[in-house]
DNA sequence: GGTAGAATTTCGGTGTGCCGAAAATCAAGA
DNA sequence: TCTTGATTTTCGGCACACCGAAATTCTACC
């Protein structure tokens, strides 16, 4: 008697493998699976195999772990659902974008679909989450907005914010003060010397970003539409 | 690590064990509580001793289960959750009085302490859900309303339905149709011979109820006021 | 007061996810 | 190619909530 633990470890375990891939195609080792878990490497091995029979990933003894195309749709229901939390916890509560991870990560886990979906409906049926990262459709669909690193953008080009990286709750805040958010027009001014800040425009301000801030903002340099994006995977 | 899981279970023990005395004052002996949880009798004497060395219930062997009122704090918290839950998923999002419990019985052990008194403030802080069973306060503290039975009431009393039992949902739904709910005035009428029905007049229309149906509605001859009511439990 | 039957507890055992230590395997430099 | 250090897996064990069967205790009737 153990079936919702369960889910919710395999659901954990298969969201963090996908996490690792979806931003850069380095396929995953055990090893960063337990740090990112904060399980025992022995314990991953385990559950790995476990994932494995399960039809979840793939996975050759000492080498990767990778997702099978029912894993990768596990993982796109899971990314819905924890990215929909957190939009409605910052739309409807009030939860700050720094407050939102805890809460979203056990709710993921718990809401009914139907509870799920009546909430999708009321916020619109969103696209993208607060940090401008996308929403999988309910029946698998990602729409990844093409988007270059502010910090790979080239001097002189002028591009909108359509996501900034959650990894770090104090960059998010310092942004937020700084009024550099999601769909703020940037104008990449140019590079101070010796591998400095880069200088930013946005409306009338300067900014000098460091490496930081600029490995955390995407910018979009093509249509303003959030229509637009490469279709990701499909269930 | 099992923290969360570990949570859950205690409060469910605590949860029914709190219920069963919540309108009739006998204490619940193990195998009562065993069948109410769906569990063998040994888990659940097991168990019981479990929450004895953690100070929530007292249990003298082959005897009955009791709350110390550490016990009942923590049952009057579940409780506010649960309802407070159901409340909610009825308002807003109009689940009906049968489909919410399911979802109720999950959210109660998972939602933040944070989230759901945003919830209980944005339905301004209700004092009792959709059956008219009061909602303890953030507290600890219960108003349970002065009410009597529909099957105790007497011969002529005129009286408002405060509470509609939640046991059975296809007696909700039967109630609903002939709307007989919750804040409707009823006059009873009288009895019919041979331990038959119980004839009452709400509004203009009569009905005649069952034994079912009288012993799971409750109404109150007194003020119209849902303020009234006699304090429960203090934390 | 004794005893049969019911209620309750004790006891041995299970499955799950986890851990640390030891063994196996891999990869990189000499 | 061989060795050595790092990575990964295997192995024995643990905690938890649970179960069925056996032993114990209670209760009610004679």
């Amino acid at each position: 008697m153990r079936a919702a633990k369960d889910r919710s470890v395999v659901e954990d375990y298969v969201k963090v493998i996908y996490a690792h891939t979806e931003w850069q195609p380095e396929p995953i080792t055990t090893s960063v699976l337990a740090a990112r878990l904060g399980l025992a490497a022995s314990s991953v091995t385990e559950m790995v195999k476990k994932l494995g029979s399960a039809g979840l990933v793939t996975h050759v003894p000492y080498g990767a772990v990778e997702l099978t195309s029912e894993g990768i749709r596990l993982a796109l229901r899971m990314l819905r659902r924890h990215r929909l939390i957190e939009t409605w916890l910052v739309e409807v509560f009030a939860y700050g974008w720094d407050e939102v991870h805890d809460e979203a990560e056990v709710l993921e886990h718990t809401l009914s679909d139907r509870l799920l979906e009546a909430i999708a409906g009321q916020l619109g049926e969103p696209s993208r989450d607060p940090h401008g990262d996308p929403i999988p459709t309910a029946d698998g669909r990602v729409l990844r907005p093409e988007a270059v690193l502010l910090r790979d953008a080239p001097e002189g080009s002028i591009g909108r914010i359509v996501r900034i990286s959650d990894r770090d709750p104090t960059l998010l805040r310092y942004l937020l003060d700084e009024e550099i958010t999601l769909d703020v027009e940037l104008t990449v001014l140019g590079r101070k010397p010796f591998g400095g800040a880069l200088a930013v425009q946005a409306g009338a301000v300067e900014h000098d970003l460091g490496e930081e801030a600029t490995a955390s903002i995407w910018i979009s340099t093509g249509e303003p539409s959030p229509a637009g994006g490469v279709p990701l995977e499909t269930s």
